[in-house]
DNA sequence: CGGTTGTCTGATACTCAGTATCGTATAGGT
DNA sequence: ACCTATACGATACTGAGTATCAGACAACCG
């Protein structure tokens, strides 16, 4: 194991320094002296002072374009729930980084405004991928814009559950809800015009959910 | 005719100026001297240079919140929608300065992170109310939050198509995008217990899809 | 009318985030 | 051993935002 990077003390730093004295208090030569390295570095490493909060935010944006990016026309849904699983698993793989910005979040308004902005980014993102699967026509863009706020906001709505302490297991909070999510959108009436099906995670034998599942459809014939 | 206030001066100087030289190129000395006064009447005015392309905004905030004070047990969802309405109608009523406003936010990132940040505090006045008005219990928090989610994503796709030129008709085009949204919500989604399966529009027959379910399963046995 | 009080304003000095630009050390390749 | 990339430190600068003082001006009250 080498030495932890300049980015990582930083980050430490930052996050100890935060805690102790609050974000506001806490100036940028605080945070580098204790990393031991130099003002010009905070800013080559970081873009703003801000941006030490979300160390890892364009990551999890090319995560999440490379994961809807690897998705065939009948997986797009699929896709984008798995996408926003892979947010949710960040934030909780990050473990006490995590608690500590969503304290810190709570805290300045400021750094909440910045946090929702970020979070906005997932969502065009998942909108103009969901845009493009409907076919990038004019008439579906608002119901595209619509499934991605629902999606993001299902996700943060188990996310924020989760960084409350609300409940131990958020993987299966976040399937429940991207699955009453997703059944928003559906259409179980309707077996004409084109379409396609989504199946989202199942444990259960698929003849077992086959009724289930022809019900909704229709049971054509 | 009364003189103009030293407010309106200011965001008059400042929007002038930010269209002459862009955001970050204009100070807000440069604001202060158009205006004719001193630099500290404009950090009393506006608590930040960012607050000066938003005046409005406390006042829009205020509004919806009488707007959805005054309503019945009857009336919640109407009332959010004519209270989402009514933030629509200030922008179009703002006129020139909207659209001014929007090619700022178009252009200056940390201006348009702004906007969006302060849209959800229209969606958290929207999310807590409709909560409120579901009874306020848990199981129905996330179902309140996607509500208030779509609500405030319908009214922002209308907007931007009023301030792109798209539309004559945004008050039509609300009331449609309100509707079909409104709509989703109608019939409470139906899920087939954990691990669920959602159907999403399809035309094609049962068993010609068989094979790709059964792929996506992994299938079992 | 004179005095008081509260509010609005200008002026000044300060802290700190963020930018620009310099010089230097060092790792890696030839 | 020489060259070149990149990374880092040091310094100076711009500009946002804060704090504080002092003066102008009205309203109110005795």
């Amino acid at each position: 194991m080498p030495e932890r990077t300049v980015k990582d003390r930083l980050i430490e730093a930052a996050f100890t320094l935060f805690e102790e004295r609050g974000y506001e208090r806490t100036t940028v030569d605080d945070i580098t002296e204790r990393a031991g390295v130099s003002r010009a570095t905070f800013f080559r490493t970081f873009r703003s002072k801000e941006d030490v909060i979300f160390p890892d935010h364009d990551a999890v944006l090319t995560a999440i374009r490379s994961r809807l990016a690897g998705s065939t026309q009948q997986t797009a849904l699929v896709a984008v729930c798995e996408a926003a699983r892979l947010v949710l698993l960040h934030y909780i793989g990050e473990g006490e980084l995590a608690l500590s910005r969503y304290r810190l979040t709570r805290t300045f308004p400021a750094l909440r405004d910045r946090e929702i902005a970020s979070t906005l980014q997932y969502q065009r993102v998942f909108r103009e991928f969901i845009h493009d699967w409907m076919g990038g026509e004019e008439d579906t863009a608002l119901r595209a814009e619509l499934m991605a706020a629902a999606v993001v906001t299902a996700h943060n709505y188990v996310l924020r559950r989760w960084l409350r302490g609300q409940t131990d297991a958020p993987e299966a909070e976040f399937d429940a809800a991207m699955a009453s999510t997703v059944d928003l959108f559906a259409e179980p009436g309707s077996t004409t015009g084109p379409g396609s099906i989504v199946v989202f995670r199942t444990s259960q034998d698929l003849d077992a959910v086959l009724p289930a599942l022809r019900g909704i459809l229709g049971d054509p014939a």
